[in-house]
This record gives C-alpha cells, sequence and structure tokens, in this order.
DNA sequence: CGGCGATGTTTTATGCTTAAACTTTCCCGG
DNA sequence: CCGGGAAAGTTTAAGCATAAAACATCGCCG
C-alpha cells in the first residue's frame, strides 16, 4: 500500500539506480523484440529457428575439419548438453555431419554438410536485410555509437566479478 | 564456394550493413550476458527463476485485486500458456493466489500472496545491486547515453513493420 | 604397469517458451 | 430464446536451456 519506490515515479533514491534499472529494462526490452522478430522471420522462410541458426554460422567460420563439442559450446556461450541436442537434431537433418576424432576417441568432430552450407548461405542475406530493416529509424551516427556503446557494456559487465 | 562476403574480412558490401550486424550481435551477447547473472544470482539467493521474478514484478504494481491471466500475459510479453504454467508453479509454491472472477466465468484473477509480496520485496534491492554492479565499468555520461540509445532502437524496431 | 585426477561428452531432471488445438463462457443479432 | 462467432484460458507437442551427475577416455606419476 505505501510501496512505490521502484515502481517509476518515486524520488527516495539516487537518479543513479533509476536509470541503471531503466538502461536494463531497455536492453532486455530491445533484444528481446529484435531477437522475436528474427525467430519468426526465420521461421516463416526456412523453418528454422534462432539456435539452429547460431549453430550453422559458427560452423560456416570454422576451419574445414570442424569443432569439437566443447568448442562449439563455447562459441555458442551454451552449456555443452544443450550443445549435444542442437547438434543430434541438425544431424538427423542432415544439415551437419558429427564424426567421432581418430587421435582422442573421446571427441566429437561437427562440421557443416552440403546442405547445411548452401541453407546457411541463402540464409545470410536475408538475416542482414530483417536486422537492416529494424536499424532504419536510426542514423549512421547513433547506429556507431550504439555499437560502441554496447561493446563498453558488454566489457563492463565481464569485468564486474562473479 | 565463390561467397565469403559475410565472413568478416570481404569486402564488397558496404560497410552500412556490417556495422548494423555488429550492433546486433553485440546487443544480444550483452542482454544474454546480464540475464544470465541475474538468473544466477536469483537462483542462488532466493531459489527463483527470472520469469517467475518477472510474474512478481508485474504483481506487484498491480491494482489490489490483481489481474487477469490474458492482462498478465501481456504485460509480460509472452504466451498465454506460458502463464498459466508460471503461475501455476507460483501458486503451488503459496507466493500468488488465483480464483475465478465472481463477474466472468472465464476469467482467472491471480495477484500476489503475502509470501510473494514479501520475497520480491527483499529481491528488489539485491537486483538493483547486481544491475549496478554490471554497470559499473560505464560512466554516469555512458550510462545516459546508451539508455537514450536504447529507447531509439526500441522505437525504431517497433516502429519497423511486420 | 596401475591408479587417478583431468578432460570431453552425454544423460537426467527440471523449467521456460511457443504455436496450435481445444474447452468453456460470453454476447449479440435475429 | 438461440445460434454462431469472439474471447479467456488450458492443454499438448516440440524445442531450447541449465545444472548436476554419470560415463568414457586420456595422460601422467610413481
Amino acid at each position: 500500500m505505501d510501496r512505490r519506490a521502484e515502481d517509476g515515479v518515486g524520488d527516495g533514491v539516487g537518479d543513479d539506480d533509476r536509470i541503471e534499472l531503466r538502461l536494463w529494462l531497455r536492453l532486455f526490452a530491445a533484444a528481446g523484440l529484435m531477437e522475436t522478430r528474427v525467430r519468426r522471420h526465420l521461421k516463416r522462410r526456412f523453418g528454422a529457428t534462432l539456435p539452429r541458426f547460431d549453430v550453422l554460422a559458427q560452423l560456416h567460420r570454422a576451419p574445414p575439419e570442424g569443432l569439437t563439442m566443447g568448442e562449439l559450446s563455447r562459441r555458442l556461450m551454451v552449456s555443452n548438453g544443450n550443445t549435444t541436442g542442437l547438434v543430434e537434431r541438425l544431424a538427423v537433418e542432415g544439415l551437419v555431419e558429427r564424426r567421432p576424432d581418430p587421435g582422442d576417441r573421446r571427441v566429437q568432430r561437427v562440421r557443416l554438410g552440403r546442405a547445411g552450407r548452401e541453407l546457411f548461405e541463402r540464409m545470410v542475406p536475408e538475416n542482414r536485410r530483417w536486422i537492416s530493416d529494424m536499424l532504419a529509424g536510426l542514423d549512421s551516427d547513433e547506429t556507431e555509437q550504439l555499437c560502441r556503446l554496447l561493446g563498453r557494456l558488454k566489457q563492463s559487465v565481464l569485468e564486474s566479478n562473479e
């Protein structure tokens, strides 16, 4: 009944906290909006999902011998178990190839199959256009500024311990 | 075979596309990093998850008679089915109360229980500190600029049709 | 050699998320 | 009345995600 400090119009706390929270909420909202759009486009045009697209993108830029599961997980910034499932589904669809490493029997190597490569290369220009459309309201100065500040933000988050 | 424009060092396309893609990737990465941290903190300190926190936050700022399932879904920007499951789990834990609307038998009203209110009010200051820590590397000018540009970005995404 | 800690991957349990199908209830025009 | 949409919510099937435990293999030290 008498709590309102965190509801947006209170004034008992310094503005720093307020603007930081707002930044976080806006970041979250903007990223979510864009992600939802990209996901919808991917599904509609290619019957694909964002995580699958990310896997294809990583494998596309990987050396021809492919990546280990662990390396792929690290690059996708997801858990190992998650990667196992993603690659499994992509392998069933014939988009990626998975084979044991000859030198180390613990290791699985994954690389893009022909179908996966072709699909990804059809996706790239469309993806670029979707992003471009969503950023059309920003002029090139704003785009550059925002890109720079997001880099600084990422750095700040990584430097904050734990 | 001869496609390489999107791999990062090609030169056939204007820089605009490149910086826009980079902006998107950085936004995605930064938001994901922060989200992961917040999720970990929530779990460690309160055994809670981010979606649950979001539900509590929406109910906390709602009128005392609570929200309908549909209104809650809209505010959380998630599907109705998702909300059903979330509220179900929170109700089992005794944090929220769900009761049929007397006027319209299709409608369920949800509101914060005492335990839910107390839990949320313990979460708020800690959440604020986590965010603050992650933004510690930005000075107040950068924070304000970034917040402003994220607002512009959100606007741009919403204005891009479809 | 033989054990043992380190490393790479999968499995398991749980939870979040959506789209689409479905159920129930409301309301409105005949 | 009543018949047919429209609206509110739930269920279902599939996928994504994590942490933690289990499993398999490696490399090394004694």
